[in-house]
DNA sequence: AGCCAGGCTAAAT
DNA sequence: ATTTAGCATGGC
């Protein structure tokens, strides 16, 4: 689903074949949504000439980034914190399919729904998401959907903020802290200074950058600004899949994993 | 069984 | 100003 579209891609000799459930006179909102216009050579030669980097856009040759509706991105990622992918999926299909509108797909597919808007689940109670298995993100979440709703936080307005502005802005939200801002920002606005730190992130960084070192994120946050240069955000997921990627002794998960590192304190 | 998850808030130093 | 629980739920 990309906002109310059903969307079938596939790779098809150096170009991406798509197939919707309704013919398109247009297209424009697919090229917005996978950026495709992005010319990814300058991007990419303006990242750092480190090795780290070099390792890293080796393993992700031709990854870019995704540029997704800002409600659904805020609401999504409000649902991501201290959950696995996995999970994160799985409470976002739940949340379609109990409060979604159901949208045309091809018939096999079964029944697909779009993301509720922002003043549908602002008319939901907190029980009613935390059927969606939201836990303790459940009064997050409608707290967002109130605030956008009721216009308390004009997302169109946040667009046109500079980058330190519109951050606040989002972290004003209570469940939204530095990363899941800095996401939102990336993701769903295209700021391309925003570098959201996550538990993989921080591993590189602090792996690859600081011999091991444990860092505060503040200190992470001056590290980065002056490091990655216009286009950090795309240096940030070249990271983040590098990290994904790699064999899970190398940034693996755990305290084990990292002090047979020789991870060190301060 | 127990640790950890694309973190954040609130309480305790 | 910085560090540390506690959080709701489920994968592995």
């Amino acid at each position: 689903m990309i906002s109310d579209r059903w969307v079938r891609l596939q790779q098809e000799n150096g170009g991406i074949l798509a197939e919707c459930a309704a013919p398109q006179g247009c297209w424009d909102w697919l090229r917005e949504y996978l950026q495709t216009a992005v010319d990814l050579s300058p991007v990419l030669s303006s990242f750092p000439a480190d090795k780290i980097m070099r390792q890293a856009i080796e393993s992700c040759r031709g990854l870019r980034l995704l540029r997704q509706e800002p409600w659904e991105c805020l609401a999504s990622f409000i649902c991501s914190s201290n959950k696995q992918i996995t999970q994160i999926k799985q409470m976002i299909s739940l949340i379609c399919e109990n409060f979604g509108e159901r949208t045309p797909a091809p018939s096999g597919c079964g029944p697909v729904f779009a993301f509720p808007s922002p003043d549908k689940l602002a008319r939901l109670s907190e029980t009613g998401l935390r059927r969606c298995k939201l836990g303790f993100r459940a009064p997050f979440l409608l707290g967002a959907a109130k605030a956008v709703a009721g216009g308390k936080l004009d997302l169109r307005a946040v667009a046109l903020m500079p980058y330190d502005e519109a951050r606040s802005a989002l972290m004003g939200l209570h469940g939204v802290g530095p990363k899941i801002a800095d996401c939102v920002l990336l993701f769903g606005f295209g700021f391309e200074e925003a570098f959201p730190v996550d538990v993989w992130v921080r591993r590189v960084l602090e792996k690859l950058y600081f011999q091991g070192e444990i860092k505060r994120p503040e200190e992470l946050r001056g590290f980065v600004r002056g490091h990655f240069g216009p286009h950090a955000g795309f240096a940030q997921q070249y990271l983040f899949h590098f990290a994904r990627k790699s064999p899970a002794e190398l940034f693996g998960k755990g305290k084990k994993g990292r002090a047979a590192l020789g991870r060190k304190k301060q």
